[in-house]
Order: C-alpha cells, then structure tokens, then sequence
DNA sequence: CACCAGGTAGATC
DNA sequence: GATCTACATGGT
C-alpha cells in the first residue's frame, strides 16, 4: 500500500515527479514491449495486458518483504507484513480511518529478533533482525544501493544471510529499477521450461537462456508472462500459436 | 498426516 | 558447480 503525503502548498512538482518515477512512466514502454514482443507467447501477453508496468517500490519495504516471502505463501506473508506494521509501524490516520505504515529499520531493530520471533516470522526472523539492524546503524547505506548498477547492486544484497539470487533480483527489479533482472521463483522456471526449453532445466540454464533470447527487458519480458500465467493459466499460452 | 508455499544456507560429492 | 536437506509456520 502506498500512501502519499502532501499539503496544499507543497510543490505539486514533487508529487508528480515522485508518481512518475513510482508508476515507471519515465521509461518509453512501447519501445521496451516492442523489443520483446518476439514470439507468438510474448505477443498474445503483451496484447492482453498492454500497458501494464513494474512499479518503483519503496526499496527497504521491498527488501524487508522479500526477506519475509521466501518459502512461504502469499497470504500468510501478507499476515506477517499486517502483524509488523500494526506492532511497530507508525499510525496513519486518515479521515476516520487508522492504518500502519510499514514498519522503519530502526523500529524492527529496536523490536529484537526474540519479539519478531513472536510474530510468527520463524527461521526468516534473524534474517530481518540483522538486515534492520545494519540499516538503522548506518553499516548498509539504502541511498548507495539504489546508486548501484545491476551486477554490484544484486551482489551487495546477497551478501545478507537471507537474501538469496531470486530475493536480491526481485529487489532490483521491483524497487531499485533493473529491468535487466530475473527472478527465478518456481513459476518464472516453469514458464520457461514448459514454453520454451521443452524440458526440465536448472536456474542457470534457464538464466542463460532468458538473457540470451530476451536481452536487456529481460524483466519486462518476464513480468508480461508472469502475470499471464497467473491470472490467465500457464496452459492457456501453451495454445496460443499465433 | 503428508505435502506445499513467490528460497536459502550449509554440507557433500 | 550440481545436488540434497533442514528450516518455522500455517493451510489443504
């Protein structure tokens, strides 16, 4: 959820600025979908969820978000991310309506892992107390990340405990702007294998072949046939051929 | 009661 | 490198 603080006098220059960047429309979608659009599976996505971009999420909610999802299912991860912003996320009140917001580093580092072990985090408990704690002290700097390109940025997220390849690339891709970047989550490597390899394959082979034959929107590309597979079917792009 | 869920770390061959 | 397994928790 996001939430957009601004008052009347404030410059409406900022807002606009920070929703473009948030929305993505600083980047010429239709040259990116027309890169990519190179086969009969990628046409029919793009046809059907034309206009659909990645968003620009808040990178240390992403971050702390991905940490939380892995083996783990989305509704229960939905649970944990309510329990911590209702625990130890600031009040926002909104007319007649209360909500929390996500939670700061320093907030979840002051908590203690034992307390975020009481919100049911389980084994990913420890993984988020040291990834809060070295933002809140200042050993890992948030605003360098973001200045990072791709192959360093992925790098310094997995030097974490806890943030694995397929977590350090959906930070990239969803929150600091990588559109190069590909994680492979059990569907990723399904659609992949049952559209294109034919066969079984491992994450880097199927790695290998998704930079190879989609290039530099790889992320875009990916997302396109995400969505379909999910909200469509799988198997309904298996029998689209044309 | 097994098996799974938007994986990862650590050990081993 | 590739492969195997434990890992917390809650749902089917």
């Amino acid at each position: 959820m996001l939430i957009v603080e601004s008052s009347a006098d404030e410059e409406p220059d900022r807002l606009e600025a920070f929703l473009r960047h948030y929305l993505d429309l600083n980047r010429d979608l239709p040259a990116i979908l027309d890169a990519v659009d190179i086969d009969p599976f990628m046409h029919h996505s793009i046809e059907t969820f034309w206009g659909m971009r990645i968003l620009n999420q808040e990178v240390w909610e992403c971050l702390a978000s991905f940490i939380l999802s892995q083996n783990n299912n989305v509704p229960r991860i939905k649970g944990i991310i309510r329990t911590l912003a209702t625990r130890f996320g600031e009040e926002i009140t909104l007319e007649d309506s209360v909500d929390y917001a996500f939670p700061t580093p320093q907030a979840l580092a002051d908590a203690g892992v034992e307390t975020l072990y009481d919100c049911r985090l389980g084994y990913r408990a420890p993984y988020l107390w040291t990834v809060s704690s070295e933002i809140a002290a200042g050993v890992f700097d948030l605003e360098a990340l973001k200045r990072l390109p791709y192959p360093e940025a992925k790098r310094e997220l997995m030097r974490f405990k806890g943030i694995g390849e397929k977590v350090a690339d959906c930070i990239c891709l969803f929150s600091l702007g990588h559109v190069q970047a590909l994680p492979i989550d059990v569907w990723v490597k399904r659609i992949i294998e049952q559209l294109y390899l034919k066969r079984q394959g491992s994450i880097r082979e199927i790695r290998q072949f998704a930079e190879d034959y989609f290039g530099e929107y790889l992320g875009y590309a990916q997302q396109y046939l995400f969505h379909y597979a999910r909200t469509v079917g799988l198997e309904d792009l298996l029998t689209t051929e044309s």
